[in-house]
DNA sequence: ACCGCTCCGAACCGTACCGTACGGTTCACC
DNA sequence: GGTGAACCGTACGGTACGGTTCGGAGCGGT
């Protein structure tokens, strides 16, 4: 493995890893692929056909395939971002609609294809060589959000506008009303319901749910 | 593939499948391999030599490698069994003190290592042979669950005790509420809380809230 | 014009595993 | 005691894929 073969261990959770332009189309290509095949259609031989590169670079930009596994986590990681939440809590209304975008967001992300087939990739790969895609995805993914969700939470809790004793128990109870069975089912390969697809809809009715129970 | 081959087409969601005696060591056997080595770990050359039975043996069963681990994700929905809720809804108490326990009893088999175990292999395989697997672990699992749950919530508004008008609702509030992101991060391989193992508390505290919103 | 660097394309090797074939053994039943 | 079915153990073919190596093209710098 070159220096430049990308390392969970040397990269940290909040540096985002930097992928040359050439590196990132490669990416790109990789995580289409996985997208609309599964882990089974990401080899190398192929990747290097669908991007117009050689075997060589992918080992030499990634070390092995398990690198290049964890590039993608990280470069699609990378490109999540949710909004931000300035000001956000200037009264009631205004603290209350960022939840529920903040809420809207999370579930346009869990349920997109892309983070789908990640999350699929990493899990499937959870009980062999030491986890450490399982890792990487609940570092850059979940914890991210969750650390997210709890400043925010606890912003509102401040202003007198929700009522807990744990921020933690509380995001918790947040994503379970809002995700409830439905990012198990979609792993599973269950085509998503028609009332599955308003985003908006789940997001409100989640946060009124919400707020009937931490509401202040 | 022979008559006795096991297809998922010819089996009935509702009518277990009948393993002889020694097909149910050997799926034991593959599912002990499949805890501890996910699916990697399950081949065909590895079962037959842990099982002390032949490879010609598993083909004749189970048809090809895909047979094989339908049946074992066949075998082990067959050995899963919730509480029955005979006379549950006698007073108040009795079918709170139910539903709660149908909660521990769904956090007991959804937290359990063979349930993460095999919803890991169903997922791993979800976008391949035509999701096979995954539409199995759904139907046998939890479509099972979700239905007796629906009876039971549907029993209690009947009698009065809870209020709500779509009992598929309620009953994916139920799950979110219980279940919150504990699944999805143990599917990735984090490992379990110590809060997180007490399941009675965590039913308690998941049925109180549910309360709380659909109690009439 | 020459050098050095990067990268592509292709050929190659070793390994792991699925699926099958075959000889030998046990066991139930007649 | 004979017979046939089921089964065990093993060896083998075919294949897919990870990882390595090599020749050569493009290209900027000196």
């Amino acid at each position: 493995m070159t220096a430049a073969a990308f390392d969970i261990a040397t990269s940290r959770p909040d540096a985002a890893p930097e992928f040359s332009p050439r590196q990132q189309v490669v990416l790109q290509h990789a995580l289409t692929l996985l997208v609309d095949g599964g882990e089974k259609a990401l080899t190398t031989a192929g990747l290097a056909r669908t991007a117009s590169c050689s075997k060589e670079s992918l080992y030499k930009w990634f070390g092995d395939r398990d690198g290049l596994l964890a590039a993608v986590v990280a470069y699609q990681a990378s490109q999540v971002q949710f909004p931000s939440e300035a000001g956000a809590t200037a009264d009631a209304a205004t603290f209350r609609a960022h939840v529920t975008a903040f809420v809207e967001a999370l579930l346009e992300v869990l349920f997109s294809e892309t983070s789908l087939a990640l999350n699929r990739l990493s899990i499937g790969q959870s009980n062999t060589n030491s986890n450490r895609l399982g890792q990487l995805l609940l570092v850059r993914g979940k914890h991210m959000i969750s650390t997210r969700a709890r400043a925010m939470l606890d912003s509102g809790r401040r202003h007198g506008l929700l009522r807990f004793d744990d921020s933690n128990d509380a995001y918790q109870v947040l994503y379970g009303l809002a995700i409830r069975d439905v990012h198990i089912r979609l792993l599973l390969g269950e085509a998503a319901g028609t009332a599955e697809k308003d985003l908006n809809s789940q997001a409100r009715t989640a946060v009124d749910r919400f707020y009937r129970l931490f509401g202040a």
